[in-house]
RNA sequence: GCGCCAGUAGCUCAGUGGAUUAGAGCGUCGCCCUGCGGAGGCGAAGGUCGCAGGUUCGAGUCCUGCCUGGCGCGCCA
């Protein structure tokens, strides 16, 4: 990374200053490269000198002048195939500018490196697991849960782009009180179906408090008739919730599956949390903590001792006393699965603000099982509140009618959902304008990105209509050709693109690729001001210089299309 | 009451490894089409970064207190 190489070159000039006396021996800062606002300041920016003075004041009581200590850092700074040039500028910054002829030549790696251009090597192959949506198996995807799913799935994108072997995972509620309310809720809407199409039998099913009752659930019903035919009418209720209970299970895991694919959004593992149970690992860990003392018997309950582990006010049932296991019965075992059997070095689970409550007890379970709690980590992400006509989309949760993610995808189209629920950092909330995301101008962010690539792809297009050979064979002479690349347009351009291994390393180490918005947009814009000041395809425009801005676009499709892809959002030839 | 998060331009939001003059998009007001997709480009106006202290040579960024809003504090998930 450019960053990177620049860091290590300050870092080993300060070394050489200080073994040539001109800096003294103590322990000084990390050195911090930063990106400037200002054009003026260069690429690439270090306030070392700065930092470097005041750590000898603290080490010797001596004052020091920064721009001395900078000047004595720049001399010893080599010189480099990609650095332009070195500057001491203000109280002490140095400032860094790239070669051009570097920048120009950047364009064939960034066309060599094609769907992988941006790639870094941070995660060296460590195996982590982004453990997102996980949402209730009890109906179709609230809206809200959009979110996590876009979320998810773009942090396991960056992720991947960053070197790091991640396994995509939903965690399927299956096992707890939940499911068995939607199997009952189920059964007693298929009973009334097959006594009214097939006459089956009429039973008197007691529909508990708080039964799921959305429309959805008739669908359901239908589909299980659709397998089973009225078979279930006529079997006991126990009988019949029994047979129910994986037939429920797999229509709606189905349908979630179906929604979610419809976003762009896959898993490679969807985990049951009813294998927990029936493989006895719950009972297991339960048996373990309690010997270790972490889980006692109280008040006929079964309690985990959470309150002596840091950030934890309480104790937590783990089994009532009515027998039936809680939910963090389950989350220990699936836990320990996660970190001890399958041996991921970090989990990322992604859950709504809503469940911050849970947060410390996932840390008093990894301790309790004698895990680093810095191996998990829990992100947590606002909500979202839909907007439509100016007003805001308001749910009735009583009666299951809610805006699915089905629904706002039909209604607003995968990508432009992706791309606004992931605009902004996970802490903050969104207001979702489903009116703007339709709307095909460009003040809908999404259209102006795609857009851009949709004319990069028509440039190419039209390239080849008119006799140009495919720049995608790189013609031999390509790296002349590229030295004609001298505009300050085409200039910015490259050094736009060139922010793609960075802007990767943001999303990783902040968690949160929302930044990836930002960039793609930015990518953007700088290629529209190019496209503006620089023609390609006009007579005016000598062969070679046409050739070499053939290139350019060329990389610049490599680069939008790469952005466009780890936000998982589409990358059309024309709209 | 306690805890977590948010409060930055008219609106929606970036920026929180402290650093050279606080950004973007939209909106508003001006420009630019006998040129590759105008779904574009250029420019202007617009901010005491919630308030008050503190640390620092330097704070939107760190610390403390307060105000406002959201969320959370069950033998629910």
């Amino acid at each position: 990374m450019i960053r990177d190489q620049i860091r290590q070159i300050v870092t080993k000039a300060v070394a050489s200053a200080q073994s040539s006396g001109n800096l003294p021996q103590i322990e000084f800062p990390p050195v911090e490269i930063e990106r400037p606002n200002q054009p003026d300041h260069g690429d690439y920016s270090s306030n070392f000198a700065l930092l470097a003075a005041s750590a000898i004041k603290k080490a010797s009581g001596r004052k020091a002048n920064p721009r001395q200590l900078a000047q004595s850092i720049v001399d010893n700074i080599p010189a480099d195939e990609m650095v332009g040039s070195v500057e001491l500028a203000g109280p002490g910054f140095i400032n860094f500018r790239l070669n051009q002829g570097w920048l120009q030549q950047s364009v064939l790696s960034i066309i060599d490196q094609g769907a992988c251009f941006g790639a870094i090597d941070r995660g060296k192959g460590q195996r982590w697991q982004v453990e997102y949506v996980s949402a209730n198996p009890t109906g179709p995807l609230h809206y809200g849960g959009g979110r996590n799913a876009v979320l998810g799935d773009a942090l396991a994108n960056v992720l991947e782009a960053a070197g790091y072997d991640v396994q995509r995972e939903f965690y399927v509620n299956d096992g707890g009180s939940q499911i068995q309310l939607f199997i009952e809720s189920l059964y007693a809407c298929y009973l009334q179906l097959c006594e009214k199409l097939d006459g089956a039998p009429v039973r008197n099913v007691e529909i508990p408090d708080g039964a799921y009752q959305g429309a959805y659930l008739h669908d359901y019903a239908r589909l299980v008739r659709e397998q089973v035919g009225d078979r279930l009418a006529h079997l006991e209720p126990a009988e019949a919730r029994e047979a129910l209970r994986d037939i429920g299970r797999e229509i709606v895991v189905t349908d979630i599956r179906d929604e979610l694919a419809a976003m762009g959004v896959t898993f490679d593992r969807w985990f049951s949390e009813k294998s927990l149970y029936d493989e006895g690992l719950v009972d297991r860990l339960l048996k373990e903590l309690s010997e270790k003392g972490e889980v006692i018997k109280r008040d006929g309950a079964h309690w985990f001792l959470a309150s002596k582990y840091p950030g934890n006010e309480k104790d937590e049932v783990v089994v009532r006393s009515s027998g039936a296991p809680t939910y963090f019965a389950s989350d220990i075992a699936y836990h320990y699965d996660k970190f001890v059997r399958r041996r991921f070095d970090r989990v990322v689970n992604v859950w709504a603000v809503d469940h911050q409550g849970h947060v410390p007890r996932m840390g008093a379970i990894m301790r309790a099982l004698d895990l680093d709690p810095e191996r998990l980590t829990i992100l947590l992400y606002n909500l979202v509140k839909l907007i439509r006509e100016g007003q805001e989309v308001k749910m009735s949760k009583r009666s299951g009618d809610f805006l699915t993610v089905r629904e706002v995808v039909e209604e607003v189209g995968p990508d432009a959902m992706r791309f606004m629920l992931l605009t902004t950092s996970p802490e903050s909330g969104i207001e979702f304008d489903m009116s703007l995301a339709v709307q095909r101008k460009n003040e809908n962010r999404v259209f102006y990105v795609q857009y851009g690539h949709a004319r990069i792809c028509s440039l190419l297009q039209r390239a080849a209509d008119s006799g140009h050979r495919n720049p995608e064979a790189l013609p031999e002479d390509a790296s002349e050709v590229v030295n004609l690349l001298t505009d300050p347009a085409e200039l910015a351009l490259i050094r736009r693109m060139l922010e793609m291994e960075e802007q990767i390393e943001l999303a990783v180490e902040r968690l949160s690729p929302h930044n990836l918005t930002y960039y793609a947009e930015d990518l953007t814009k700088t290629f529209s001001v190019f496209y503006e000041n620089c023609q390609v395809l006009h007579s005016d425009v000598p062969q070679p210089l046409a050739r070499a801005r053939l290139l350019l676009i060329l990389a610049a499709r490599t680069a939008l299309s790469r952005v466009l892809s780890l936000m998982g959002m589409s990358a059309p030839q024309e709209m």
